[in-house]
This record gives structure tokens, C-alpha cells and sequence, in this order.
DNA sequence: CCAGTCACG
DNA sequence: ACGTACGTGACTGGA
């Protein structure tokens, strides 16, 4: 017999404490229901057990504890977080087919004794809690699965001994003398862990130190603190004696798993919106009778061989699925049934176009983006109403990670139709009608409708159209570039060792701090968990006096330039000599859009070394690149909704803000600034976008924290608007539960409700911060729109090939560039008309290099 | 798979 | 008393 027993509210309070805040869209709690599940269906498929049960505290003192309860009375309780998550997980738990052990009166480490003590020969004892108390239960047969922050470790009586030095049973006389405080058990006064465990391991027991305490070698101090708190070590002793009586089932057949019910399972993680879990539990939601959530319709998946075979419609649900961009097969609904249509036929592409290219009827995508790029690639233009079910869900859930339409269905409680398929594009297609039912009815009573069919959904084209495109790079130039720094790095490990006086592996911050912070005994300044912090902010103020330490800085350098960016970038690079990214839409919680394989919204540009990477991404011959950026678009922003007389003056009298900023910060008139006044004001100008606090403005400039404390003083009350500002966006946001851009696109924000300072902070933060960062993106989603429908419309062979967030880039026949500049600047500028004017500067040139302009 | 580090806005 | 700036993605080492 293998038994799983687990200490539920232990595990239950290391997952709460040990997952960052997750709520369902409505607000309710969910990381510790998460954390839980994790770690119990870890424990489940590493052990096997064949009889489980999950022990959970009934409340009142148990007899052990009752006649001491003043000594319990300080425990805190747990919080409403995390109170409000406990039956949740019970009925999961119980769902799933678990037995749930409580018993009025006990605690669940009384059961956890109690289960285990009956543990004998082959019967194993697998105990899994986070609290370390139960060590004190490890036998021949009970091990403990000890839950830390690091994982689980396994604890049998060897590893306790390797720890501790001690037999299980002494565990309890470790703490009858050492106490503990999150227990409130005393202890001995006077008496911590190194002079407990000396004790026990000499004397074995609490007992036999009292009944000889007069023929053993104590005295001193220690013999009196001992003697005079006997009654508390005694007492101690009984508290932290974990009982093995608990009234329980103890016929432990009755702890063999059950069938889960399904029904039961889905709709509780459903609920909330836990779908990764039903998964990974190996529940099919889509073969499950959710009753409220069927209809009583069924449709029919019709595979068909020509889409001349579809019924006309007005309105059709298109899902596709991709192979390396060509569609292989793709699902159509009418609302009745859903046709199915393999790529099998050499006419595919020109049927589709059809359907595709006919205005008259409206289509609804759950991936528009990519069907714009097949529509590309194939020379098809999509017309007639089009909207995107993917871009929908974000904008009324930002923080989700999956929009898949069966996934969204699950999410709005669409009604679903009966349907059979093993085919996703199908499954799709079948819920869609349902589903866009219900999110455009939310998006239209949010009112954002307008982001939804004017920003998003004509935006997912012009992305299509840039992922299409690509960026034209020199490749021979990159792979030379990265042998040049390949030498340099040689160099620098040679030196490194030398200095060192012996090899390791540089790139082991381990290994790294080990060196610099032991062998060489740099002054180490703290950080991190797992060691010695190396990151380049540490490294920098050790630089100047040690050699070595500079050249560490220069190798991480190069050889990230050389990693990330040659060799990465290298493998990236298709037949045709362009890097396609994959840019996201859907990805980031502000409305930003993403790069991925590669990113390109990340190749270097902030030092000398790592910008001359921008000379190999290049404009083909008798084109240019045009690169325009935005001028300070996120204070612009801030400075308009925050309605700041001050910084909209300094912005609309051209100004340039930093400097205006230091001649506040600092009280001095503009012409007295200095460079490294406006670099501190600049600072400051930033931190207040992210939401600043002193602490880390200080030591981001490397100034006092009372120093930072009175820039950001002076900062607010002479942007007094702004001032104003940061504190009703949070008191709006903490009233509503989500903040807004201009545009309307939303953040939901729990953690302001949180009762973790830590969580709240953080909640807060954001809530000054998207508005602002959301606003921007926005602004140059409108703007790209413009351009790219500007570019068609006047016939330019311009195309746009990338955005870095508040920059665009185009490519230009040679003759068009300085009109394209023009029209790109043109566009930027007037994307959004606010208090302040918006400003964009264009340049063009062979290379980003040379583009870039500045 | 995560933590640490570092590239960008 | 405590931890401390917003948003991303890629690479590396090591549990």
C-alpha cells in the first residue's frame, strides 16, 4: 500500500504565498487553488499512490491545544485570499475523487500522525506538507515530501539525520528547548537551534536533561535557563508533540481513489477558468455535457471536397488551420452546420478566394492576422465586414494567454451546440457563432467597439503585411561581424583566467561570484536568493577598481552581442535573405505589440558597439530604409490625460522637457541646468511613467533616498496636475477594478484588492502606468493604419516592415523616400489630437543605422 | 523549467 | 518591518 497524505492547509498556504496573485475575470482568488492542484498532481504522478487522503484543520482547539490556547491565540489567520479559496479546493479535491479528512476539533497534522503511525512494514507513508513540525513523523515507513519555496524535498530518516543530526522522535525535543515562534511555542529562553541540537544529540531527550540535570556537564547560564523554565520545556514538549489518535476513518480502503466525476470536475475548473488544468488532469471540456451550457441544438461538421458545395450566408465563422503559412484545412459555420474543407484540390486557394473576396458577406475570424497573411502571400484581398474573435477576447481580457474560440467559449459561458470532430478548426468554427454572440455584446456595452473594428482588427492586417515583408539583412555582414567579436571575447577569456587564476565558466553567475566574491574577495553587496548578485549594476561601481571586474562587464557584452544577436539572428534568416519575426498582437497586458523569433524589437542601439549591429539591417538595392519615431510620446500622453498645465506649456512651447524638468526639480532657471541635472530630472521624468518610488530612484541615479524623495517632492508640486492625477487614476482604478486608455482598452486590476503591501504596490504602479504606455500604443496602431492605408492609396512601393513600439520603419524605393518621410511623420503626428501636440521625427538611409538619424 | 542576466521601448 | 519602476524576449547554467 503507498499512501498520499497531505497536510491541506500547509500546502495550501505555500501555494497562496508561493504564486503571485491570479484571478478569475470576476475577481475571485485562484493562485493557491493553482499552486495547490500543481503540487498535488506533482505529488500524485511522482509517488503513485494507491490510497490518498488530504487532511484539512476543523477550527476549534484541539484537547492538545485547548488547555493551552492562549499560545495559539497569536497564530494569525489566514486571509480572506486565501480563506475564500479553501472550500474551492476541497470541492475540487472531492470531485476529482480524493477523500477530504477533517474532524471538529483536530488539526491536519494530527491526522497526518494519525494515518502514519498505522503505516507499518510495506505499507509506505508518503507525508506531504510544507510545515516542518511533521518531520517529527518519519519512520521505516513515513517519509515527508517537505514543500519549500525551492521545490519539494524528500525527507527519510537519513536525510533528517544529514540535517539535523537527529532521530525523528527528537525532532520534538528540538523544539520543546528551541521553541517556535509561528507556533508560539516558547521554548527555553535563551536557547536557540545550535544549543538545542547540541543537547539533544548528547543527552537524546528533554526528559533525561531534567532528570539528570544535575550529574550532566551544563552549567553555567544554561543550567539555570533550563532550570528555571522547566514547565515551559515541558510544557513545549506536549505542544509540539503531534497526536496519533485523531478520530478518523482508519479502514484505509475507504481512501482508494474514486471515479472523478467529471460533470462535477469541469464546472468547477471551468469556473475558474482553470483550462490548462483540465487538460492536464485529462479532461476533454468538449465531451463533457456542461448543461448549462448546451444547447439543444446539434450541427453537424460536414467535410466537404469544394467550398461550391457551401450554402450561401451572409455572415460566416471562418477558423483555419496553418502548416508553415499555406492553410491545410480550414472550417466555415453558417450558424447551422460547419463545412470543412481540406487543401487537397489545386483549385483551394481560388475557391476560397470567393468566399473571401466577396463583399457582401461578412466574416468573423478567430485569427485574422494569419488569414491576411495567406490572403498576401496568395495575392487575395479579403473585403466585406471583417472582425477577429482572438483580437476580441483580448480587449476584454488582456491577461489571458490562450483566445482560441473553444477556449473563449469556455471563458463567456457561450451556449454551445452538440458536435462531434476531431478536427480543432472545427471545433472552432462550431462554437464561433455563439461566441462572438456574447463577446460583441460585452465589447459593445464596454464601448469598444470602435478599438475592436477601427484599431485592432484593420491593425492585424498591417501587421500581416510586415510579417509577410520581412527585414532585409546583410548576412555575410553579421556572421563576419560575429567572428570579429568572437576574437575579442578570446581575449577577454584569456585575461579573465588570468586574472582569476583559474578557469570556470563566465557565463555561471555562480561560478562568477564565486571567484570574484570569494576567491578574490571583492566587497560583495548582497541580492539574490540562490548567491552573490552579478548583474551589471554590482559589477559597475566594482569595475573602476578592479580589472577583472571591467573586463567581465566587456565579455557579457560581446557575448551577448555575439549570441543573441549574431548567431540568433543568423539562424533566422530565410532563403531570400529577409528576417520574418512573429509579431504578437495579443500578447502583452498594455496593448504593445510583440517580436518573437526573433525579436527585433530588441537589437542593441544604446552603445556604440552594440548599435554597428544596425548596419546589417539593410534596405534592398534602389530602396532606403525611412525610420520616424515618436518625440517623448509617453509624457505627451501623460501630460494630456493628466491635463498638467505645466508640462502641456513646456511640450507646446517646444521645450525640451528633461531640462524643463531639472529647472523645477532643482529650482533654477533652464539655462543653469547642467547635463547631469537633466540627466537626474530625466530620471525622474521616467520613474514617474513606471510610478516611481524613492527607494528605487535612488538608486537608479545613485543619490540618497531622501534626495530622491525631495526631486520627486519637487517634481509633483510643480506638475501639480500630474500629482493629481496619480492619485485618482488609482482611486478610479480601485472603484472600478480596471484602468483605461483613451481608446478605451482596458486592465483589470485585483491585486489592488490585495492585502499583500508588496501585491497592492505593485497594482498600483500599474494603474498609473498603462493608461499611459496603453495610450501610446494606441496612438501608433492609429498612426500605422493611416500610413499603411496612405501608402496603398497613393500607390507608393513604400511598405511597412516594423514597429519598436514608438518607431516605425519602412521600405522605400529610392525615389519615394523623402515623400515617404514626410508622409510617415505627417501621420504620426496626427494620429490623436490632445492638448498636446505629438511630434515625429523621420530619417532615412541604406542601414537602421543610418535611418536611426541621431 | 526557472533564475539570472541583459537587450529594447 | 519589508521591498521597492512599467512593458517585452532570448540565452545560459543548473536543479
Amino acid at each position: 500500500m503507498r499512501f498520499l497524505v497531505i497536510d491541506g492547509n500547509s500546502i495550501a498556504n505555500r501555494a497562496f504565498y508561493g504564486i503571485k496573485i491570479l484571478t478569475t475575470k470576476d475577481g475571485r482568488f485562484t493562485n493557491a487553488i493553482q499552486g495547490f492542484m500543481n503540487i498535488f498532481l506533482s505529488l500524485k504522478n511522482e509517488y503513485n499512490p494507491d490510497r490518498v487522503a488530504i487532511a484539512f484543520d476543523l477550527k476549534a482547539p484541539t484537547f492538545r491545544h485547548e488547555m493551552y490556547k492562549e499560545y495559539k491565540a497569536g497564530r494569525k489567520g489566514m486571509p480572506d485570499e486565501l480563506r475564500e479559496q479553501m472550500p474551492v479546493i476541497k470541492d475540487l479535491l472531492r470531485a476529482l475523487g480524493y477523500q477530504i479528512v477533517e474532524t471538529e476539533g483536530w488539526e491536519a497534522d494530527d491526522i497526518l500522525g494519525t494515518i502514519s503511525a498505522a503505516c507499518k512494514g510495506d505499507d509506505k507513508c508518503f507525508i506531504a506538507t510544507g510545515d516542518r513540525d511533521s518531520l517529527q513523523l518519519i519512520s521505516d515507513s513515513s517519509v515527508v515530501l517537505l514543500a519549500t519555496s525551492k521545490g519539494t524535498v524528500y525527507y527519510d530518516k537519513a536525510k533528517l539525520f544529514e540535517d539535523y543530526g537527529v532521530e525523528p522522535y527528537q525532532m520534538i525535543e528540538l523544539k520543546a528547548l528551541q521553541g517556535d515562534s509561528s507556533d508560539n511555542i516558547p521554548g527555553v529562553p535563551g536557547v536557540g537551534p545550535k544549543t538545542a541540537g547540541d543537547l539533544i544529540k548528547k543527552y537524546t531527550t528533554v526528559n533525561y536533561i531534567y532528570e539528570n540535570i544535575d550529574s550532566l556537564d551544563i552549567r553555567g547560564t544554561l543550567k539555570d535557563k533550563l532550570i528555571n523554565n522547566k514547565e515551559q520545556a515541558l510544557l513545549s514538549h506536549t505542544l509540539g508533540t503531534i497526536r496519533t489518535d485523531a478520530p478518523i476513518e482508519m479502514n484505509f480502503d475507504a481512501y482508494i481513489p474514486a471515479d472523478i466525476d467529471e460533470q462535477k470536475a469541469i464546472k468547477i475548473l471551468t469556473s475558474l477558468e482553470m483550462y490548462k488544468l483540465i487538460e492536464k488532469i485529462g479532461l476533454n471540456a468538449n465531451n463533457v455535457e456542461i448543461e448549462e451550457l448546451k444547447s439543444d441544438k446539434t450541427i453537424a461538421i460536414k467535410e466537404i471536397d469544394s467550398f461550391s458545395q457551401l450554402p450561401e450566408g451572409e455572415e460566416v465563422y471562418i477558423s483555419a488551420e496553418y502548416d508553415d503559412g499555406e492553410i491545410s484545412v480550414i472550417s466555415v459555420s453558417l450558424c447551422e452546420d460547419v463545412y470543412c474543407v481540406h487543401n487537397s484540390s489545386f483549385v483551394f486557394a481560388s475557391d476560397l478566394a470567393h468566399l473571401l473576396e466577396n463583399e457582401k458577406i461578412s466574416k468573423v475570424v478567430d485569427n485574422v492576422k494569419l488569414l491576411y497573411e495567406w490572403a498576401f502571400r496568395h495575392g487575395i484581398e479579403i473585403k466585406g465586414e471583417v472582425t477577429d474573435t482572438m483580437l476580441a477576447g483580448y480587449i476584454l481580457n488582456p491577461m489571458a494567454s490562450d483566445y482560441s474560440p473553444t477556449r473563449l467559449a469556455a471563458e463567456y459561458a457561450a451556449v454551445t451546440p452538440h458536435f462531434e470532430t476531431d478536427i480543432i478548426c472545427a471545433q472552432n468554427a462550431a462554437v464561433m457563432p455563439s461566441l462572438w454572440a456574447k463577446i460583441k455584446a460585452q465589447i459593445e456595452e464596454n464601448g469598444q467597439m470602435q478599438l475592436l473594428n477601427e484599431i485592432e482588427v484593420p491593425f492585424a492586417k498591417v501587421l500581416a503585411s510586415m510579417e509577410v515583408s520581412g527585414f532585409l539583412v546583410d548576412r555575410e555582414g553579421i556572421i563576419a561581424y560575429g567572428e570579429q567579436l568572437q576574437g575579442k571575447i578570446d581575449t577577454l577569456i584569456s585575461e579573465i583566467y588570468d586574472l582569476a587564476g583559474e578557469e570556470f565558466n563566465i557565463n555561471s553567475p555562480k561560478q562568477l561570484g564565486e571567484i570574484l566574491f570569494v576567491k578574490l574577495g571583492l566587497p560583495a553587496r548582497k541580492k539574490t536568493k540562490s548567491g552573490f548578485s552579478t548583474s551589471a549594476d554590482v559589477l559597475e561601481d566594482l569595475a573602476v577598481s578592479y580589472p577583472i571586474v571591467e573586463k567581465v562587464l566587456e565579455y557579457r557584452m560581446l557575448a551577448k552581442l555575439k549570441s543573441t544577436y549574431c548567431e540568433g539572428l543568423v539562424k533566422e534568416i530565410a532563403p531570400d535573405g529577409r528576417i520574418r519575426s512573429t509579431l504578437s498582437q495579443t500578447e502583452t497586458r498594455t496593448g504593445r505589440i510583440s517580436s518573437a523569433e526573433p525579436n527585433l524589437q530588441n537589437i542593441p542601439v544604446r552603445t556604440p558597439v552594440g548599435k554597428e549591429m544596425r548596419k546589417f539591417f539593410i534596405a534592398p538595392d534602389g530602396c532606403k530604409l525611412v525610420d520616424a519615431d515618436y518625440s517623448q510620446i509617453e509624457l505627451r500622453v501623460l501630460a494630456h490625460i493628466a491635463d498638467d498645465k505645466a508640462m502641456i506649456d513646456a511640450f507646446n512651447n517646444e521645450m525640451d522637457i528633461h531640462t524643463v524638468t531639472a529647472s523645477q526639480v532643482f529650482n533654477m532657471p533652464v539655462e543653469f541646468v547642467t547635463p547631469s541635472m537633466r540627466s537626474k530630472a530625466k530620471a525622474v521624468n521616467f520613474g514617474i511613467v513606471y510610478g516611481i518610488g524613492a527607494f528605487s530612484l535612488a538608486k537608479d541615479i545613485k543619490v540618497t533616498r531622501k534626495e530622491a524623495d525631495s526631486y520627486i517632492k519637487g517634481y509633483l508640486h510643480h506638475y501639480s496636475g500630474i500629482d493629481a492625477y496619480m492619485q485618482s487614476v488609482v482611486e478610479n482604478a480601485k472603484e472600478n477594478g480596471y484602468v483605461s486608455t483613451l481608446f478605451g482598452r482596458r486592465r483589470a486590476l485585483p491585486e489592488l484588492t490585495s492585502s499583500n503591501f508588496n501585491t497592492r504596490g505593485f497594482g498600483e504602479r500599474v494603474a498609473r502606468n498603462m493608461p499611459i504606455q496603453g495610450t501610446a500604443a494606441d496612438i501608433i496602431k492609429i498612426a500605422m493604419v493611416n500610413v499603411y492605408n496612405r501608402l496603398k492609396a497613393e500607390n507608393f512601393k513604400a511598405r511597412l516592415i516594423m514597429q519598436v513600439h514608438d518607431e516605425i520603419i519602412v521600405e522605400a524605393p529610392d525615389d519615394e523616400a523623402p515623400r515617404v518621410e514626410k508622409l510617415l511623420a505627417e501621420e504620426m503626428e496626427k494620429a490623436c489630437s490632445m492638448k498636446v501636440k505629438l511630434i515625429a521625427d523621420a530619417h532615412s538611409g541604406k542601414t537602421w543605422y543610418e535611418a536611426k538619424g541621431d
